[in-house]
DNA sequence: GATTGACCTTACCCCAAGGGTAAAGGTTAT
DNA sequence: ATAACCTTTACCCTTGGGGTAAGGTCAATC
């Protein structure tokens, strides 16, 4: 049985995380010893280690838990995983696109700008519009 | 002079924002008529316009707060202004990487995931370790 | 036995950038 | 006068925790 702060070395998390993930009700409260301290078993060292990897895979909380219950269920389709992946898999390929696209015109008029100790500047030019 | 909601129409920001925008000091209170309603003259419309252009090109509030400075400063150096965007460019290009990197991963591994009503899922089994 | 340092607990406030809603009051047109 | 719409302040909510305080506990050293 790990405490919580071993519980985060060996994870990865924070111990803040931790705490905040059982209030949440991502992973079920661990059980305390006489001291209020709380006690890591296997189990839930295994769900942390889990909620860790889909998070370090982009998955937010709420998704994090998703992925979890379907981990734990035998009844599972492999479909409603994929379904979930695949949602991720646009939102990122949404993003990305956006955010190439933002950059592409940023740099664009940054280029133009000299950068020099003069005050004109084709940067501010383009916001003022 | 424009009542808030108008100012929000023109500039395409909205109310909300506008008022937050007031409340955090990036633009300065506007006028009150003896009712206590806002009243934006033109050069707060113009401010509003310059921030709503900034974060569309992906700044956020506090950058724009130090580009609308610049930008109503005389004495500015145009190197100034570049060094912001610049540093906005590296920040896109270092999260676009990172989530190009995500996402090609989530790829290969959802690839090889068959979706169907089987419990058996490779997108499981990568987060479980 | 006492102290020290590292650990644990709850509880509160904080970040960005607003959205939502309530309660109250103002304006405009019919 | 009444409806429809506008404005105000104020408070709670979002994501995923970080920071800090005040207090209890544990293990080791003196």
């Amino acid at each position: 049985m790990l405490s919580i702060s071993q519980a985060a070395k060996v994870t990865g998390l924070s111990v803040k995380s931790i705490r905040h993930y059982e209030q949440i009700g991502l992973i079920s409260a661990p059980p305390r010893s006489s001291n209020e301290y709380r006690y890591y078993p296997e189990s839930l060292i295994k769900q942390l280690h889990f909620i860790k990897s889909t998070k370090d895979a982009g998955f937010n909380l709420k998704e994090s838990k998703a992925l979890l219950n379907l981990s734990e269920d035998n009844e599972r389709s492999s479909a409603d995983v994929k379904e979930i992946a695949l949602q991720k898999i646009e939102e990122l390929e949404a993003r990305i696109k956006q955010q190439q696209t933002l950059l592409a015109s940023l740099k664009k008029i940054t280029k133009q700008c000299h950068g020099d100790k003069t005050a004109s500047c084709p940067i501010i030019d383009a916001f003022v519009r």
